[in-house]
DNA sequence: TATTGTTATACTCTATAACTATA
DNA sequence: TATAGTTATAGAGTATAACAATA
């Protein structure tokens, strides 16, 4: 019989672990991406002094003129109480502003400021160089197919 | 003429609005699906108070015995400063330990004691039902094909 | 009773910097 | 000079509960 055997355990390399069944869990490889790209969205929103949350209500008030904070909340799958923040922050800002509901004394409808749609325009430009620039290895299918494979992890009925 | 047009604009439905450039943006996807799968992930360790970070250090050293500090960092991509306080709990709850490098004496080299085996493989077993229970619409080809794109976004060099 | 918006609090996770002790 | 580990702090993001005003 030969000495220790080389073959029956991997090299242990320091810093190149791939060994746990982390890697092979959708979950970890989803919180993997979200972490990188998180990074360079940050670095790439920081001198307009937008953050995720900001950008994401600044995003849905532009393309949605009076919608209510309720309904930003639903389209965005946060909290009522975040979103309050949120839109604090924005209007501050003249971003966005608040106007009273005829109908409906205790709602809001949230638009954006002329100010804002030049702001969001200038963000939302840093944002798509931001997505070549972590995807450019990635072709449109291939994208389309990622995005339509996360969709359906939200959708659990099929 | 008839009256305003009820076809140019899209019904503003409260609560079902799905107009914004975001839906279009991988980030803005892989985000949701973080956010979805995070929240099922963690009410499924709760029970046994283990968090993300927790799961993933001690996942690392169940597989990487005698593994380093710096090592667990560089597999998990996170920073050194948190692995410290994540081996810090993990320890004082005697999942794995802490043994003295006889050649370097600033290192550390991390082992997952037998009750952190047993305990790791229940909470591996209690997140693959979480995984079956958010992914059950998928199939083996789809979560590795999901897998495989997830992490492209991290690897730019093509 | 339910809904809209609000406030306050706590927790998870990450980022950053400064520090020590070794190498 | 660089590396392993540590400590402290701040920030982003989320979760939760309780509340007032209105429907």
């Amino acid at each position: 019989m030969p000495g220790p055997s080389r073959i029956k355990e991997p090299k242990k390399e320091i810093g190149r672990v791939s060994q746990s069944d982390l890697f092979g869990l959708v979950g970890y490889n989803i919180k993997r991406a979200y972490m990188y790209m998180h990074r360079d969205f940050r670095a790439t929103l920081d001198e307009l002094q937008l953050t995720q949350r900001t950008f994401s209500v600044l995003s849905i008030v532009v393309a949605n003129p009076e919608i209510s904070q309720s309904a930003v909340t639903a389209a965005l799958a946060i909290e009522r109480s975040g979103t309050v923040v949120i839109v604090d922050e924005l209007e501050g800002r003249d971003l966005i502003l608040r106007e009273k509901v005829p109908g409906d004394r205790r709602a809001y409808a949230l638009r954006a400021t002329l100010k804002g749609h030049d702001f969001y325009a200038k963000a939302l430009a840093a944002v798509h160089r931001h997505e070549e620039r972590i995807l450019g290895n990635m072709n449109s299918d291939e994208r389309q197919t990622l995005i339509t494979l996360l969709q359906r992890v939200q959708n659990e009925e099929d």
